[in-house]
DNA sequence: AATAGCAACAACCGCATCTCA
DNA sequence: ATGAGATGCGGTTGTTGCTAT
């Protein structure tokens, strides 16, 4: 695939999008919406390939786009994410609100990465470099005992998993032990491995339970309980202490997860999901930040909605690609909006469906297309 | 002033997944 | 059930602008 094949029927352009471009794009999706995107250059008269056109749409010329340098909060929003979700760009960006998954990859590729190698953090791991070096000559030396008698062994490099923290989703594991705490000094931008006996464990089996919660917490200070009728309960010693917001995220098991920050309150309660205690206890002062007011009950009020209306009932395997946020760093619509958005804003996006589905700030078309305009001649004024 | 090196970012490419006939 | 087309995602490349020499 890779490239349309209306790409190869016809010459299409390709390179920087000229302002013109980007005009008759903005005019086509601002008065009919994108439908199907191989249609689009067509219709708006183009010699792009759909595809191309899509990218620049939603890279750059969607109306609810932030632009602009990232600020210090954004950038440890990303390592925090990235420490959990690994590159998973997508995911990252589902949670700055105005920022691209391309943004969010480009800077991190240019620009995080780099500080933390100053600071002496493994960017693929976020664990000390020496811990890193120090695990990979063991692993080496490991390879080299068990070279003739591992079947189908592996690359001796990265193992690209490792890479993208997939064995890393949020998980969790009824023996502490394995889990390490982060010294003060080196913990600043460490989530440490989350470790699941879930996978493992035959009596809890993913699939079961489409409610399945995983709690974590990110603080040493921080012990989280998840007790659900059909789980056992289990506590999670959490090791991220810059964590600032909470997240409500899926893993690739279609099991939810939520990330908790270290100052989370320490009476959280109980509430039921689909008829499952949960049962959620902390040591510390999140909710009760005045910051977060997305807070227990309201994730209460969003399960008993969902319990209460079946229609509304919201299946957890939706939410599989859609991460939710609650926190300090985006607006609380937006975590609250995310809980109901089934799709993407970017298959939302119709002249008819703005007023509910954008992101931030409901508008109309013709304010969205303004403000396309203002932003091509901020954009392009220099050349005119 | 010229240019090499670098950083930032826009865009492309290829693969995986989804959707629908 | 299946295959083709559409879409989404992440890795990579290409271009541009800035800075140092």
């Amino acid at each position: 695939m890779g490239r349309h094949s209306c790409c190869y029927k016809q010459k299409l352009r390709k390179g920087l999008w000229s302002p013109e471009e980007d005009e008759k794009l903005i005019r086509h999706i601002t008065k009919f919406g994108h439908g199907c995107w191989s249609s689009v250059p067509k219709l708006a008269g183009l010699q792009r390939c759909g595809k191309s056109c899509r990218l620049r749409w939603i890279n750059y010329l969607r109306p609810d786009l932030k632009r602009g340098t990232f600020s210090q909060q954004e950038e440890n929003l990303i390592i925090e994410l990235h420490s959990v979700l690994g590159n998973r760009w997508s995911q990252i960006a589902a949670q700055l609100p105005g920022r691209t998954d391309n943004e969010i990859k480009n800077l991190w590729n240019s620009s995080i990465k780099k500080k933390l190698k100053q600071r002496g953090i493994d960017p693929n791991t976020h664990k000390p470099i020496s811990e890193v070096e120090s695990e990979e000559r063991g692993a080496s030396a490991s390879n080299k005992n068990n070279d003739k008698s591992s079947e189908g062994a592996d690359e001796p490099t990265h193992d690209k998993s490792v890479e993208t923290h997939k064995p890393k989703l949020p998980v969790v594991e009824n023996n502490c032990t394995e889990l390490t705490t982060i010294p003060p000094s080196t913990d600043e931008f460490f989530l440490d491995r989350f470790v699941s006996s879930h996978e493992s464990s035959p009596s809890c089996k993913p699939c079961d339970f489409p409610g399945y919660f995983s709690f974590l917490s990110v603080n040493p200070n921080t012990s989280l309980y998840l007790n659900a009728n059909s789980m056992s309960s289990e506590m999670i010693p959490a090791v991220y202490p810059s964590m600032s917001s909470a997240i409500l995220t899926a893993t690739t098991h279609t099991k939810p997860s939520i990330i908790l920050p270290h100052n989370i309150n320490p009476s959280i309660g109980s509430f039921d999901v689909n008829g499952h205690n949960m049962e959620l206890q902390s040591n510390n002062s999140f909710f009760e930040n005045n910051a977060f007011s997305w807070g227990p009950e309201s994730i209460k009020s969003e399960i008993r909605a969902m319990e209460g209306d079946p229609e509304d009932m919201i299946k957890w395997s939706e939410y599989v690609q859609t991460p939710f946020l609650f926190g300090t760093t985006v607006q609380n619509q937006t975590a609250q909006q995310g809980m109901y958005c089934e799709t993407k804003p970017e298959t939302q996006f119709t002249t008819e469906g703005l007023s509910t589905n954008w992101h931030q700030q409901p508008s109309q078309p013709s304010d969205i297309y303004n403000k396309h305009f203002q932003r091509l001649s901020a954009t392009y004024g220099q050349f005119s």
